[in-house]
DNA sequence: TCCCTTGCCGTCATTCTGACAGGAAGTGGA
DNA sequence: TCCACTTCCTGTCAGAATGACGGCAAGGGA
């Protein structure tokens, strides 16, 4: 430990993205193909390079949600996944990248003819099953992002943000579907969610029909911390303590 | 977006550690003393900047665990926290700061004569009560770090990282009431943490006394993931969705 | 020996949960 | 108009889980 003045060595910072939402019952990320060399035509989640040194890092989140999926961050979810910063991770060099997950409500359409190009809604299944390779270390961080959002759906009001300001019960249990990959008894959901005080509201008296009877509309409370929470069935897969992102 | 060449901008990369242990059956974090200027004197989270550009981030942690806490990695749990960019949040310069959380069993030695002279275990208390301020944001951080051990006690293993490699149910319960700040019923507790399956295994039939009747010893089991979970009692503070840390 | 401490094992009422039945309120077709 | 069909909402009921608490076992110290 030298006594001499020492200065720290610099690392490149990037940013990606997780951004998830629901497309008919099914989950999906947004994903860009990539147009410059390291991985070349692969898949892999948007982000990019701080612009400048002094840019904060939720502030560079949004940014990149905004250039490349055409997306406001005001209007959605956005939180912090974690730093990735293993050696081989980006083969220009030292990199360290951190990733953010970000829940779209709805369905904004797929990518307008903007600069956001390119970006295209991926059902996550086609990812996982390896139907589709992403770029970098893409596929964890994907999987990291995937994972946080089924945790969080159990205790915190997270499901919310799927959906668009008003909702019926059978849409936000649509999201719990989805997402967990599983199925739900609509009578038990419907007993449970109501139960739980501060999770929803009724908005109005208003009702939105498709097919059968009209239900019921219902926007966000204010409690987002759930109790009871909602806890998912036993998964067949137990997921391993993650000790090392 | 002009198509020149650009060179992202480079960032300084810190490390800092939130190390949790149990101490009298008090959750305590361990601290150091600032020797250097920014925020001399004040105490603050063991951590570094990467000692060189290709220093694996997990392999800092471990650096400064051992450097400043004397402290093995192998031996103890460790997972990362998050990064934290805030742009104030060292009056240097701009530093990205990757916060990990590392739990320790036991009661390792305070600090020894060693290079990690400084260091101190403080109740963790001391520090929510605001009877210490920390240096840059570590505060932040180290409420960061309490919360997600709060959670992962829930339905993770992590408890069994506060202990010895065996312990008795009563120590076990130790942790989660000092960790989550309540107080549970131990008969209650009993029923629940043995019927949890492949959480702890009985050691042999060997037992310790403090006192009373001698206890049956218990190692950690195979499984990390605990199901049923061992649920929190709801807390009068309900704690905000974190959307940014 | 008596008392005190701590660990282990029950019981019991209440609540929660999973699995159903069935009626209410709309749509579209014969 | 009547009927089939869809979806939404409200109950019921048995079994599991939970919180509260009583009692005995097994040690140490006065």
């Amino acid at each position: 430990m030298p006594d001499t003045p020492w200065t720290p060595p610099p690392v490149l910072l990037a940013v990606d993205l997780v951004i998830l939402t629901l497309r008919s019952a099914q989950l999906h990320v947004l994903l860009v193909e990539r147009g410059i060399e390291p991985y070349r035509g692969r898949h892999a989640l948007p982000g990019g390079f701080l612009s400048h040194a002094d840019e904060d890092l939720t502030a560079a989140a949004r940014r990149e949600l905004r250039e490349e999926a055409n997306l406001d961050a005001a209007r959605l979810h956005l939180e912090q996944l974690g730093a990735y910063g293993a050696l081989g991770r980006d083969p220009r060099g030292r990199v360290v990248s951190v990733a953010y997950l970000a829940v779209a409500p709805g369905l904004p359409e797929p990518e307008a003819g903007t600069d956001a190009a390119g970006a295209a809604w991926v059902p996550v299944h086609d990812v996982e099953a390896r139907h589709l390779e992403l770029a970098f270390d893409h596929r964890q961080i994907l999987a990291d992002g995937i994972e946080r959002a089924r945790t969080k759906l159990e205790k915190s009001s997270l499901a919310a943000a799927f959906c668009g300001e008003t909702f019926t019960i059978a849409e936000l249990q649509q999201v719990y579907e989805a997402v967990w990959g599983t199925r739900l008894d609509p009578r038990n959901f419907y007993r449970k969610v109501r139960g739980i005080p501060g999770f929803i509201v009724p908005a109005g008296s208003q009702r939105r029909t498709t097919g059968g009877r009209p239900a019921q509309l219902f926007r966000r409370g204010p409690q987002t911390v759930l109790f009871p929470p909602l806890n998912r069935p036993p998964s067949q897969t137990p997921t391993p303590l993650r000790t090392d992102p």
